[in-house]
DNA sequence: AAAATAGCCCTAACGGATAGCGTTTCGCAA
DNA sequence: TTGCGAAACGCTATCCGTTAGGGCTATTTT
């Protein structure tokens, strides 16, 4: 599916790469806010309009990796088997990203964010835009038939389950504990 | 319990409460982003510094009435009477929090917040902030004993319905169907 | 009245973000 | 092969929110 992009595509993504890869760098060893949109760009050799031109803010580059949350989460509704359970599904995945933020070398990334309130702001409204997705997903399965307000709320209550984890001491437990309450709000709506 | 407030105080009041009217006044006739804070300071003939030194940011001229929400949010949990329900004490001051948002007069501001993702950013945050307030008051109350994890959770809830039912064709419908949620969600963190 | 303080102003600047415009590099087709 | 359009990038200048530094005056306190 990833056939031969061209030279012109595989520069810029390397430009992009090279970006993000020294903005992290530099970001963890000096601190995020010591670091300036103009050190990243000059270290990274290239011009700061360059680097506004790949990534839409400067939050945006220590969250580069997390494109895919959202997709990750509406498949796990939409490609779910056919007689799973909805909550069981997204229980699961919630469960799989939680690992992922909470994996080995993400703890000094993670330091970084709970240390910036602009990082946790930006994570946050992040979360937003999921949700909403998940509402739309939710409310486009056949199969549930719940009402509009029920499928925003569960899908908000979702984002909230991975937020809460993702500071929690225990954030495997957090998660599987936040999934039961949601699953009787859940059932809670069932016409 | 508030006497002669005394000439200095009343002036910063007043300056505080021009600035707030000028800049909202500002916002609503020419847009939000068209205005800047150099505006705001000019019309309202203060210094940028002063704005500064009255309001901790731009956003915070539009949320200046909203300082109550997280006391009222708090109050509700530990005021209520000595055997009313938990969730139905909280059920209450949210749908009275959405009366007031939606009120007459707030049709246009509302429509303003929505329209900017600045605000929109700001309001959610707030409600970060104002859940984190929530979750420490469920934690405290002694007739609850409920985990750390539960009680952030129904925060978290809590909040999600408030900001969804401002956003809602039909709000107060919208509270009571979340709250329906909440309450089950609740229900199954009993001991 | 003198001293302390609070509120405010002015100037200057910092850092994120963007617009305008020119240059190079590349893809594609004639 | 050549030529052209578009994409990627750079440079400059600027806007905007926000803050620091320093000073002035009205009010409050002693």
């Amino acid at each position: 599916m990833t056939e031969p992009p061209g030279r012109r595509e595989r520069k810029k993504a390397a430009t992009r790469r090279k970006i993000a890869d020294t903005a992290l760098r530099l970001f963890l060893e000096r601190g995020y806010d010591a670091v300036g949109i103009r050190d990243v760009a000059a270290e990274a050799d290239v011009a700061v309009t360059t680097v506004f031109a790949h990534f839409a803010s400067k939050e945006a580059l220590v969250f580069e990796r997390d494109q895919d949350f959202e997709q990750r989460l509406t498949q796990a509704v939409t490609d779910r088997g056919p007689h799973e359970p909805l909550i069981g599904a997204l229980h699961r995945e919630v469960r799989a990203l939680v690992g992922h933020c909470t994996a080995e070398g993400s703890a000094p990334v993670r330091r970084m964010i709970e240390g910036s309130p602009a990082l946790r702001e930006y994570e946050e409204s992040m979360g937003l835009r999921h949700a909403q997705a998940l509402a739309a997903a939710l409310a486009a399965d056949p199969g549930l038939s719940r009402s509009t307000t029920a499928c925003r709320a569960t899908a908000r209550f979702a984002v909230d389950a991975y937020a809460l984890a993702c500071q929690a001491d225990d954030p495997g437990a957090t998660v599987d504990e936040v999934f039961r309450m949601i699953e009787a709000a859940w059932e809670a709506t069932a016409p």
